[in-house]
DNA sequence: GATGAATGAGCTTTCATTCAT
DNA sequence: AATGAATGAAAGCTCATTCAT
């Protein structure tokens, strides 16, 4: 018999969580809700997480990780930084379509919720692994000569701003079209704003 | 003596509610808690917005509102469409500082609580009256051969989430410096990012 | 039709928590027990007092209030150290015969559970009012050559350990006869432990 | 190897328990508290005691079983009455410092949950062991003579009731002075209460 | 219009106990 | 004997909303 261990027992509490928090928001989403999700009762979710709210960080800090990871890969790759816009643009709508709750989990429960992340979260501590590669994209852009030299943030701002605001229309069906149609655009007008004139 | 009117009496529960709502969240917030920052009994509330969920909907309406018209004065204006973008870069960063629980409620709240608004604010409903002055910036722009023809969307989450993102980075006092010493570069990639090459 | 004021209510609650706590405990009794022996409910009570804790607190204070009061009265009398101790055992006795749970409270919540009355009761604070009143009454028979000089706390200990562990002794329904037919040797004993020699 | 015996094993949770019960309370100490104290698992605690509540009920016994034996050394002695007294005094503080835990446990816990001791303590069951060592000693003690032959349920009430009312200062550190400089004033005090005019 | 006591459903969390391994 | 994941009932507490006054 093929049995559970604890880590997949984890693993499906994460994976259940993130999609009832995204879907519904975190505080509509009720810890009952997760454990029914999981096939689990109530008590025993608490031998796993601590709280809602420690679930809640580790959820973040899952898909920091995991975005970072991602990009982490296309800085590796030998392209140019427009390929590599590119190659970040559809990598973060392939993720928004295929497992939207990951970038909607980023956009409406980590963003809007400071009372939950405050503690342990302060800053950027949380979202650093995801940040970090983006410094590394950014500062590779600037030295081979593609990007223009500004203040990170601002280059930050305007790529991540860019994307999460789109998907956010997405998910509102406010786009005519499909997310991925947006790709080169998108990818363009990123290019345009960070060039060097 | 002077009598409190009841469009007074409601402009009263708006700004509390704004800046509750946006300091602590939705959820956090409690009726109590607004009742009495506007001074007036809980059973009071009611007689001016009939559910929490109500308010909520119209400190959106309110808010775009207020921000359609700030745009529309700057359509108006006989200047350039670079000098437009600057021109609400600028108004909207103002309004970042100066009154922050609108942009934060946008942001935190509207953007990130589907459940709350989805009855009666569907698509763009309850954010039209800015959408459509943020289309009229762009056709004109395009119109006078200042911007390249694009999906209206694309510009418009370039333009927004940007200018979001960065008044959010801003709220986790995570950019270095004060949100409007980025007012030319941002304006700058912008402009770079829309304009016809 | 009479009206049931705030203050009669709140009197309602402390009056079936007296009995509830002392009969069952403190943690056996549940918030839903104390509400459904006033008739009210559950988010009702939490209006009159804001913690299961806080309440616990306010009934140490109320009973070391109403002792104390009873205390003082015999204090005033004019009457021999050996007839006020017979008194105050008469009294206490008495109200461990007809208000059964303020004694009760005493010895079987308030003395037991540390956790509950930690914050707020330290040392004395909550009993002061009662404990003083044992002073003076010390002091009154030391000044006055009836009573031996000692350390007041070790009279103390005497004279409310001895009524306390008689009262225990009865809750237990171990005492051959009734408490009351005890109130002469006790009296007897005490003042003999007490008097000079 | 040094095997661990089921008997050994049973002795490390009634330590643990006792230390437990006494300092955190009957309702506040878990058993995955006392398990973890003992380092062994909350499953396997099942297998020595049935239930926290009969754990609690052998705890007792334990106890009144040791100060039973305690003082039936005193009784044994050939000394005088006062001086027995003096002897169970000390004893008894002496415990009371050395392993605060009994003494607490008693005072705590015992006395003040009903519930919990309810079946299978009723009266004096639980206590016997103790409680009829202190009827050896009155009953010595009036029968050469020293005692007046009272009630001895009123003796009783006043030595034990003393000496835990005294514990129970110290405990709330409202003593000025050293649980045992207190054992001579206390020990006369009980003398002059019971001897014979 | 104004008050605020009252409701009650529902939330997060805890814990004694069981049981498959 | 030993483990510890699993259960599920129940606790304390909150809060949007109502309604008698």
């Amino acid at each position: 018999m093929a049995r559970i261990s604890k880590e997949e027992r984890k693993e499906g509490i994460v994976t259940a969580a993130l999609k009832l928090f995204s879907e519904k928001g975190f505080y509509v989403t009720t810890v009952p809700d997760i454990a029914a999700k999981v096939g689990m009762s109530v008590g025993n979710f608490y031998n796993y997480f601590t709280s809602k709210d420690i679930l809640a960080k580790e959820l973040v800090m899952f898909i920091s990780t995991y975005l970072g990871e991602k990009i982490q890969e296309i800085n590796k790759e030998p392209i140019s930084t427009q390929e590599k816009i590119s190659a970040i643009v559809t990598m973060y709508f392939t993720i928004a379509v295929e497992r939207p709750e990951m970038i909607e989990y980023f956009l409406r429960v980590y963003l809007s919720n400071r009372e939950v992340f405050g503690e342990g979260c302060e800053g950027m501590i949380c979202i650093s692994p995801f940040v970090s590669e983006m410094m590394v994209f950014f500062n590779d852009g600037v030295e081979c000569g593609d990007l223009r030299n500004q203040e990170f943030f601002s280059a930050f701002g305007l790529f991540m701003g860019y994307l999460g605001g789109m998907v956010f229309l997405a998910g509102e069906k406010i786009l005519p079209e499909a997310l991925n149609s947006y790709e080169a655009s998108i990818s363009e007008n990123i290019y345009n704003a960070l060039r060097v004139n």
